[in-house]
DNA sequence: AAAGGAACCAACCGCTGCTAG
DNA sequence: TCTAGCAGCGGTTGGTTCCTT
């Protein structure tokens, strides 16, 4: 059944090697009729003596209209080396951060580029992991700011519901006696507790349950005492 | 200008995981 | 539950182009 043999070779009846004008042509317009996956089917009905695997790469890797084509930018290089030191030969998971660049194209330019150059890829791989986690850091510090900023505006709400509730002036002497360490904090709260006016029973306890549970998550450095207002950090979901 | 090596890139191979029967 | 078929992934190969001597 085997053909003739070489680069171009037919083997089992499926052509090998480099693509032709035509064969493209043939695929793309089959893909464009039918859409890509079932590369078996492509390959057995759009006219093509190629395997199913190599439609989907040539596929891939080369006629996708959305292709970048072109040298890899700097930026996308840098990239590269921090997404490598993330997650390292997952070329595909890097591949979706490059827009345009697939798996193969990045694995070649990482093979070319910095393979060989062993020590110094490697020193920047460690430096990048360094500025990665240096980074996720601050993004967690960012974050939680945020969040204690948008309690402190929630704990401010539910205190303005409370005014109207029929249990308030109970209630609110018990959230200033829990949430509060400090006696200055017993007087922002009372403050707060005093200076807005409206009522909304449901979203009231349904904050004051987020509270609870925000008390109940509470990690070991904040169980030791009653929580402070910035230590109330736990989402509201 | 020619030869040799390096760099680049397209394509293949083998393996793995998923899914339908 | 098992199995076959398939898609996708990472590693590797080999042809071509570019650069250096």
């Amino acid at each position: 059944m085997a053909g003739y043999l070489g680069w171009g070779m037919i083997e089992e009846g499926w052509r090998k090697g480099p693509w032709t004008a035509e064969e493209d042509k043939l695929l793309i317009e089959y893909v464009g009729l039918h859409g890509d996956g079932r590369w078996n089917s492509v390959a057995r009905f759009a006219g093509l003596r190629r395997n199913g695997k190599s439609c989907r790469l040539r596929w891939v890797n080369y006629l996708r209209p959305d292709l970048k084509r072109g040298q890899i930018t700097p930026h996308e290089e840098n990239i590269i080396l921090e997404l490598h030191a993330r997650w390292g030969n997952r070329w595909s998971t890097i591949a979706q951060s490059l827009p345009g660049r697939t798996d193969n194209e990045i694995k070649n330019y990482w093979r070319t580029h910095f393979k060989k150059k062993g020590k110094a890829a490697s020193e920047h791989a460690e430096k990048s992991k360094t500025r990665i986690l240096r980074q996720q850091q601050l993004q967690l510090q960012k974050q939680q700011l945020q969040q204690q900023q948008q309690n402190q505006i929630d704990m401010k709400n539910i205190m303005s519901l409370l005014d109207e509730s029929e249990h308030r002036a109970q209630v609110r002497q018990e959230m200033v006696s829990m949430y509060s360490n400090s006696s200055e904090e017993q007087c922002l709260l009372s403050s707060m507790l005093n200076s807005e006016e409206t009522l909304n029973d449901d979203i009231l306890w349904g904050g004051l349950w987020n509270l609870d549970d925000n008390h109940a998550n509470m990690d070991a450095t904040c169980a030791t005492s009653k929580p402070s207002l910035p230590s109330l950090l736990t989402p509201f979901y």
